[in-house]
DNA sequence: CCAAGTCAAGTCAGA
DNA sequence: TCTGACTTGACTTGG
């Protein structure tokens, strides 16, 4: 018997003007000519994105969502090259803390996964500079939520740069040089193009770093020969160290002939052909959809598997399978 | 007012 | 060596 929660990205699509993500580019920052008023401008669309997350979460509240991936585009331009000077946390503090505050009362699982943009396998220090800034960012805004930041950031492994190989050591040389704060926070995702399960798997067990597996990724990329099934007890160890109950991605391929992008909801009985293979191996699953109908999906899908004689729905956005 | 083009950022394939 | 695709929601600009 397991028991798996549902999660879902960022934003609603039931909540209107709740867009945790509003942002400034830098070609409109440079078109204002007092440089005070646009930083303030800058503070006042991050002060409404975290408004928009707690309204977010309120939400959730409503609908017995547990589970949630913040937007990592909450503070725009936080980490630009010409904006070393802005200290973007001072004015967000009473914000995050009224996040925190509600956290504590509606326990949930949040967590980030910034886009990929985040590099570790890099050996330049002007990709892995906005790197290390990006994830301390994160952490940042962890910290001001009072949320435990380990194991809360999803990333890619990234370029493999013509020499996959080269690029894992790279990755492992990096991430040593992170402060453990960090470290502790990230988790690593299987990717669709690039780096197969078999590849995450290497540095998680290395790094002690615990693998988020992409189960759709891992149809649209993996090696010849390479078995999902007989890597995921191996993906089981990688969560050990974790208070966190193991973390996985799931989506459905949009078509055929696009096959990597996301459809709008989640083909259930894709998701039950998974389910049926590991339930069992753990007690607790955490299933984060990555749908374009975003919420719309967690609930159909809920709905969905309801109707497997096997399923048994349960509060918080979370089902019991027999 | 709506639609199309653009946006901080990286990587990769292909010309 | 350079350009466009990738992917994405929101912003920005053009009609």
């Amino acid at each position: 018997m397991t028991v798996v929660r549902l999660g879902y990205v960022a934003m609603s699509m039931n909540l209107q003007n709740c867009s945790p993500s509003q942002t400034m580019t830098f070609a409109k920052f440079k078109t204002i000519k007092d440089r005070e008023a646009a930083i303030q401008k800058l503070e006042r669309i991050s002060v409404s994105n975290l408004e928009n997350c707690l309204r977010l979460l309120k939400h959730n509240k409503g609908n017995g969502v547990t589970f949630f991936r913040f937007s990592s585009k909450l503070i725009p331009l936080a980490n630009h090259d010409e904006l070393p000077d802005w200290n973007y946390i001072k004015p967000l503090k009473w914000k995050l803390k009224e996040i925190g505050d509600f956290l504590e009362k509606n326990p949930m699982r949040v967590d980030f996964h910034p886009d990929h943009f985040v590099v570790l396998t890099s050996s330049k220090p002007e990709i892995i500079n906005p790197t290390v800034k990006t994830l301390r960012m994160h952490y940042t805004l962890l910290k001001g939520m009072g949320v435990n930041p380990e194991y809360r950031c999803v990333i890619h492994v990234g370029g493999a740069y013509d020499d996959k190989e080269q690029a894992l050591e790279q990755f492992i040389h990096n991430f040593g040089l992170l402060p453990r704060g960090i470290q502790q926070m990230i988790m690593l995702e299987n990717d669709d193009t690039t780096f197969s399960l078999h590849n995450t798997l290497y540095l998680c067990e290395k790094l002690s770093i615990p693998l988020v597996f992409d189960y759709h990724h891992y149809l649209a990329h993996h090696e010849e020969g390479e078995n999902w099934e007989e890597h995921w007890e191996r993906v089981i160890e990688t969560w050990r160290h974790s208070n966190l109950p193991l973390k996985m991605h799931i989506s459905s391929p949009r078509d055929e002939a696009e096959y990597r992008a996301h459809a709008d909801y989640i083909d259930p009985s894709m998701f039950m052909d998974f389910l049926t293979k590991i339930k069992g191996s753990v007690d607790h699953i955490d299933c984060m959809i990555e749908a374009k109908q975003k919420d719309n999906a967690l609930f159909k899908l809920l709905k969905d598997m309801a109707q497997y004689p096997e399923v048994e729905v349960l509060s918080g956005a979370r089902f019991k399978i027999k």
